[in-house]
DNA sequence: GAGTTTGAAACT
DNA sequence: CAGTTTCAAACTC
C-alpha cells in the first residue's frame, strides 16, 4: 500500500487533471504562463470571453477547436459546457465569466475533480466512445437533443428512451 | 432575434 | 435512488 497524501484524488484522476489541460500538459507543473500567451491574465480573474477574443463568430473563431460554447452561468466548469466536457479550454467561445481557461486552472481542476468523483468516466479520453445512451422521451431520438442521434449513433439496449425512432 | 422545447447534468 | 431544478443547446416561430 503506497502512501497516499491525498486519498480523495486517485492516480487516474490526477492523470486526467493533467491530460485534460491542453496547454498545461505541455508545461512543467508550476511553470509560469508564457508572457506572450493570450492567457496572461492573473489566475482567478473573471471575464467575458468575448472581451478577450472579440465577438463570437461560430463560423470562423474556432481554429483547431471543435467546440464553441455560449455558457452564461456555469463558468464553463460543468459538463453542460461542451468545451469543458471534452477537455478543451474555451477559446473564442461566446461564453460569459468563463473559468475554463488556463489562468483559472486551479478552479478548473477542482471542478474536474468534482465531476470525476461523480462519474469517473465523464472525461472519456483514454478510449474512443463507440456507444452512447440516452433517456429521451419526446424527441423520438431523431433530433440532436438525443445524444445518440447527435453522435451519429443508433440507440441501443442500454438506452431508456421512449418512442425511439433511432434504432439503427 | 425571441421564445420554446428538450434532455443531460446537477442538485435535493 | 428518485424526483426536481438548472442549464445550454436545439429547435420553432
Amino acid at each position: 500500500m503506497e502512501p497516499n497524501k491525498n486519498p480523495e484524488v486517485s492516480p487516474f484522476t490526477k492523470f486526467c487533471l493533467v491530460s485534460l489541460s491542453p496547454l498545461t500538459a505541455q508545461r512543467s507543473p508550476g511553470m509560469p504562463m508564457d508572457i506572450d500567451s493570450p492567457f496572461s491574465m492573473p489566475e482567478n480573474s473573471v471575464y467575458n470571453n468575448q472581451q478577450r477574443f472579440g465577438i463570437f463568430d461560430p463560423g470562423s473563431a474556432i481554429q483547431g477547436k471543435k467546440f464553441a460554447c455560449k455558457c452564461r452561468k456555469t463558468y464553463c466548469l460543468k459538463l453542460y459546457c461542451d468545451c469543458f466536457a471534452n477537455g478543451e479550454y474555451c477559446i473564442g467561445c461566446g461564453c460569459m465569466e468563463c473559468k475554463n481557461i488556463p489562468e483559472c486552472e486551479s478552479e478548473r481542476r477542482i471542478s474536474i475533480t468534482q465531476v470525476m468523483e461523480r462519474n469517473p468516466e465523464a472525461f472519456h479520453r483514454t478510449q474512443p466512445v463507440i456507444t452512447k445512451t440516452c433517456n429521451c422521451k419526446r424527441s423520438g431520438c431523431r433530433k440532436k437533443y438525443c445524444e445518440c442521434f447527435s453522435s451519429g449513433l443508433g440507440c441501443n439496449s442500454s438506452c431508456k428512451c421512449e418512442g425511439c425512432l433511432n434504432t439503427g
